[in-house]
RNA sequence: GUCCGGUUCGUCUAGGGGUUAGGACACCGCCCUUUCACGGCGGCAACACGGGUUCAAAUCCCGUACCGGAUACCA
């Protein structure tokens, strides 16, 4: 039978990173073997879904490259199907009606209620003693038709257990004992979260489910409900869980936009990069290499290699340049100057496009001008974002000085100041004018400017250094950046000289 | 409370009876150098603790501690 795996989020936030990565193993492991990857959206929680949940899921997803292999699942809209299974398991005597009257939600907050009601409960109460558990069927019948309100619950067996040998955590058993008589429908008719995800596996044909492990005692209780349906239950994978920096809970409340996946498209981080990265929270090939393609990936995906610890996801608060894990920017940075040009160059164009840097000859006449411009800044740089910030003046005449780079570079030489429009002459007439005149073709080359620049600074004893770095903030506002010699070239003599007379950077 | 998991450098991890406990990120140093990076070389840094089993334990067993998850008419 061929693997047919979902990620199924429920929309009640954007994609979270834990989520991103279950839907990677997900969809790796289909990939492997050769089988489906689904998505459903488990929006049955009508009070917290919301569209704009679903819309940024997808966005997430869309961006990581997972697309569904089948139409989109919504779960809300098989409400009706999962309300019949309850039914049936209670006509069969599976299930049972309980009467007793709902508990209204109390001011505490919920988990804590929760704890506090399971830890005042413990040791007096025998979690079967329910007294509708056993009432006969015929007073059930007549109790409901009345009109009277009841929840269906899961009719759990006094003594045994449930167990699945689980492809992450081995063999896994729970006591019926530990297992409330669960509620399958709400005495509003809304079919619960259990009740619901089985229905569509099995609706779905799905064989293996791959989720997070904070879902492992879910597992068992929908044991109990496969069971009873007498389906044979799928394959279960749960995963490691991903923490915050203190190895407490990673959440969206907390931690706000660092566990969000737009937030990293939007930060200029590159799909395939955020996705190796991911793939090494938890998981492992068992070898000593970092960087592997979505087909590498494919390939080596194994469930036997998913750890069963937690992993911490690090980034420190309050520091702008460790916002995020170190090592997802060192993954991102890795891309940018290591993938092939060609896989690059698009997101670029988007980038420079979204920063209104982007002109058509880039991807006609300049093409070649471009390509190459863009493989020598990329070396430097950490996120696409860079390629419109940084890399601005490679670009656009419209670039800023930045102040500490002319305090270093420019302010502390003030003959620079007279130099550097010197130079732009020196350019004139040993690149354009001898060229004209004399019909001499020196071209604008690296080795070329290197002797005339050479040349420049012995005329004045001073070293070579200082008139490049001037000449780099001058032309590129920036004290760091590629060889001067190459942004010289990269920028063309009519820019070079344009810029080096400019005494913009010296009215700051 | 109870049940279920987990614990190797700061972080991600390899290793699962005999290893100088390996790699990556981060950090530090040196080299390269017109800047800053990149790159190269080197350094710092870990088997939670206590008992067993064994000639030998990071590795197997038991216990303790700590961390996490679950314990809803949420998903």
């Amino acid at each position: 039978m061929s693997v047919r795996v979902r990620f199924a989020p429920s929309p009640t936030g954007y994609l979270h990173i834990g989520s991103a990565r279950t839907a990677l193993f997900n969809y790796l492991y289909a990939r492997n073997t050769g089988g489906k990857f689904l998505l459903r959206i488990e929006d049955t929680d009508l009070a917290r879904s919301t569209e704009e949940s679903t819309e940024s899921i997808l966005e997430g997803l869309e961006w990581l490259g997972f697309a569904p292999d089948e139409e989109i699942v919504f779960q809300s809209n098989n409400a009706e199907k999962h309300r019949a299974v309850a039914k049936r398991l209670l006509a069969e005597g599976k299930a049972y009606r309980d009467f007793t009257p709902k508990v209204a939600p109390t001011d505490l907050n919920i988990k804590d209620a929760i704890k506090d009601r399971a830890r005042a409960g413990q040791g007096e109460k025998n979690i079967r003693d329910n007294e509708y558990r056993d009432l006969p069927v015929a007073e059930s019948e007549a109790r409901a038709t009345s009109g009277e309100p009841f929840a269906i619950r899961l009719k759990v067996l006094e003594s045994g257990k449930t167990a699945f040998e689980d492809e992450v955590y081995g063999l896994q058993e729970r006591d019926y004992a530990e297992t409330e008589d669960l509620v399958l429908l709400r005495s509003d008719g809304h079919p619960l979260y259990n009740l619901a995800v089985i229905c569509d596996d099995i609706e779905m044909k799905i064989t293996h489910v791959i989720r997070g492990q904070d879902h492992l005692t879910n597992t068992h209780k929908q044991i109990l409900i496969y069971e009873a349906l007498g389906v044979e239950p799928p394959t279960f994978a749960h995963l490691p869980l991903i923490m915050a920096p203190n190895k407490g809970k990673l959440s969206k409340r907390k931690h706000g936009e660092v566990v969000s996946m737009t937030t990293y498209r939007d930060a200029g981080f590159l799909a395939e990069a955020f996705r190796n990265f991911l793939a090494l929270l938890g998981w492992s090939a068992g070898e000593e290499q970092e960087i592997y393609t979505l087909d590498d990936l494919i390939t080596k995906f194994s469930l036997a290699g998913i750890h069963r610890s937690n992993a911490v996801f690090n980034f420190t608060e309050n520091d702008p340049r460790r916002w995020t894990d170190d090592k997802a920017q060192w993954m991102n940075a890795e891309y940018i100057r290591t993938l092939p040009l060609d896989a690059l160059l698009p997101h670029v164009r988007v980038e420079l496009k979204s920063a209104k840097l982007w002109r058509e000859e880039y991807d006609d006449d300049d093409r070649a001008w471009f390509e190459k411009t863009i493989d020598l800044i990329r070396q430097r740089f950490f996120t696409l974002k860079d390629f419109s910030s940084q890399g601005r003046a490679y670009f656009s005449e419209d670039y800023d000085f930045d102040p500490t780079a002319v305090a270093k570079n420019l302010a502390r030489f003030p003959e620079l100041r007279e130099w550097l429009p010197m130079l732009a002459d020196r350019f004139e007439t040993e690149f354009a004018d001898a060229a004209r005149e004399q019909g001499l073709n020196l071209r604008f080359t690296e080795e070329n400017i290197e002797t005339v620049v050479k040349k420049f600074t012995e005329e004045r004893a001073t070293k070579l250094g200082v008139v490049m770095n001037g000449s780099r903030t001058l032309l590129t506002g920036t004290a760091v950046g590629p060889s001067m010699l190459s942004v010289f070239e990269t920028l063309g003599l009519e820019r070079s000289i344009l810029r080096l007379r400019s005494g913009l950077a010296w009215n700051l």
